[in-house]
DNA sequence: TTGTAGGCGTTATCAC
DNA sequence: GTGATAACGCCTACAA
């Protein structure tokens, strides 16, 4: 910068001047302006965005962390983020936790220190306020969240109630479908989603009266196409197939569809299957997958924004947003008439 | 850090010099170093990452450039990237070019402002000696990127031969498959891997002295499943479909298959298909992807360590290295006998 | 072994 | 309108 306004025969804070006039009030000749336009050109002058970082306390810089990359789930959330980072001028840090406790806490500490002006987060442990509040408390930035369940008061939540989702789901196999024995495959109790989901599907069964089977159970899974295998596979051994399974995501219904047919099982005569998310993958396996659609870009959309009004308008007051989802009926659960 | 020094009892440097003391010569006293690490804790400080860069010239950031974060294929890349980017402590920017000539100069421009220390890129346009110079000549950040026709010498390459995978593909589509009548579904030509591969493809024809059918041909594809359906739609128009099928990539073989399903082919008895990349959805598909299986985790992980070993040792010289990559027979090849 | 002084490249607050 | 001057938070000679 200094050798930019050497060469305009200016002084180094004009040429700032200069390069931020349109976020700035001062005026500024069109003469000056254009000479030092014109040493930056022939310089090739860059501005050092830690430079400004430092001087400015922003860095134009926001992260975020999904639980999985290797889940499509999570591409169109992070798409629409970065496509409204952009309108802002915002580039996108991207991190993976893989469900794991110690990696979204170092991504919580690497963020802080790096000094992002936001963060966004799909965290799959870090939901209670004693975990979050040490982030939460030593800066003022922003976080939003993907979980309803993320408990403090600091953060905006988008949401979807899984809970309901699920029951509703167990609630359509039992009288659309006609099914009585219903089986579940999810996650260890550690995994927040493995109980919260699992109570939707045991309530479903409780009000309609029908009996609740531990062994059509398998909540061994961890989130994964070989998970929802596994899962099969010891229910096959076990000797008690159930003729319907309801499976937390969709990564492992196709995996449990897979296993099935490998093992002889005809899907949906024998075994239907619905899931949750509707991936891409869900269109691609045969039957297609029944699922509980979420709408990952929408969910995406509304994270970047709460993020950047909280951003740019620090006293906004939290946001609490639900996001829809929807059973989308597809052949995994259709009979052949 | 002037409050930890404060509060320790110890100058402000000598702050720096505790915490910074494994990767530094001097020794300090063991007393000082406790008390301030005790003034660290009860502080909660946290070095400003942006006021170190400032200073030591290093973001300890990588940023890495993909074309399509849907694509499975570059999700095992990444990964491997993040792992050895951990292993030294380097956070990871990864971006998203979505195959768009812009998208990678933006890429550049802004990973070269926000000094990242060095750049893994996979560019499908930005691979031209006088397209890349701009970025490279103007600072000494390492450049690493996947792909044997990136054009500049001060470039570390990871590269496969897919010119040559394709055409041995073919040929064996040829000799083992019995094929006579192969089609291609490719990419326009502005997109380099397009003349490529298609280049692989004829080349195998010629030398079987096959006759090459433009008909039997689409090079209108997006590397997408909707890219894929399209080719199909139009060759059962033209009412010329050949009996097999090479398609340039894994996602768009995908989409071909089950457009040919949807139109009532046989795969792989009226059509046989093989694909490229060998991306998790090649084992969901039925029948099961016959494709050219890349190696991501490896070529990531050379990415990374090529990366890192320009990073710690600036004069090494610029590597070259070849990936390798296995046709993997699946049932989409497969006559049923 | 520790302290002092200076500077990394910006932006912000003054004067003029 | 523009130019000095200080400060952001840290690291690194050099001196003690």
């Amino acid at each position: 910068m200094n050798d930019v306004a050497k060469l305009a025969g200016v002084s180094q804070p004009t040429v700032s001047r200069v390069l931020n006039s349109d976020s700035i009030s001062v005026h500024i000749s069109d003469e000056t302006k254009e000479r030092v336009m014109d040493a930056v050109k022939t310089l090739g002058y860059r501005t050092n965005v830690m430079a400004r970082g430092l001087r400015t306390q922003r860095s134009q810089l926001i992260a975020i962390m999904i639980a999985d990359i290797s889940n499509g789930f999570y591409h169109l959330i992070v798409r629409a983020v970065q496509d409204v980072a952009r309108e802002h001028n915002y580039e996108v840090l991207i991190s993976n936790s893989d469900h794991v406790y110690e990696n979204e806490k170092h991504f919580c500490e690497v963020v802080l220190d790096r000094g992002v002006d936001g963060v966004i987060m799909v965290p799959i442990h870090l939901i209670s306020y004693d975990d979050l509040d040490p982030y939460l408390s030593q800066t003022d930035i922003p976080f939003v969240v993907l979980g309803q369940h993320v408990d403090h008061p600091e953060v905006d939540k988008i949401f979807v109630d899984d809970e309901k989702a699920i029951y509703e789901a167990t609630l359509w196999l039992i009288h659309k479908g006609g099914h009585q024995n219903i089986g579940y495959v999810g996650v260890p109790d550690f995994q927040p989603a493995g109980p919260r989901r699992f109570r939707g599907y045991r309530r479903a069964l409780e009000e309609s009266g029908l009996p609740f089977n531990p062994a059509w159970c398998y909540s061994e899974g961890d989130f994964t196409r070989e998970g929802g295998a596994k899962a099969i596979k010891r229910l096959h051994e076990t000797g008690t197939m159930p003729e319907a399974l309801i499976v937390l995501n969709d990564l492992m219904a196709i995996g449990a569809i897979l296993a099935l047919q490998e093992l002889g099982y005809n899907v949906p005569e024998d075994v239907a299957v619905i899931g949750f998310d509707d991936i891409p993958e869900a269109t691609i396996v045969r039957p297609k997958l029944t699922t509980i659609a979420q709408n990952p870009r929408e969910i995406g959309t509304n994270l970047a924004n709460a993020l950047f009004q909280r951003i740019e308008h620090p006293r906004t007051t939290r946001r609490n947003i639900e996001s829809s989802y929807k059973l989308i009926e597809r052949d995994s659960t259709r009979r052949k008439t």
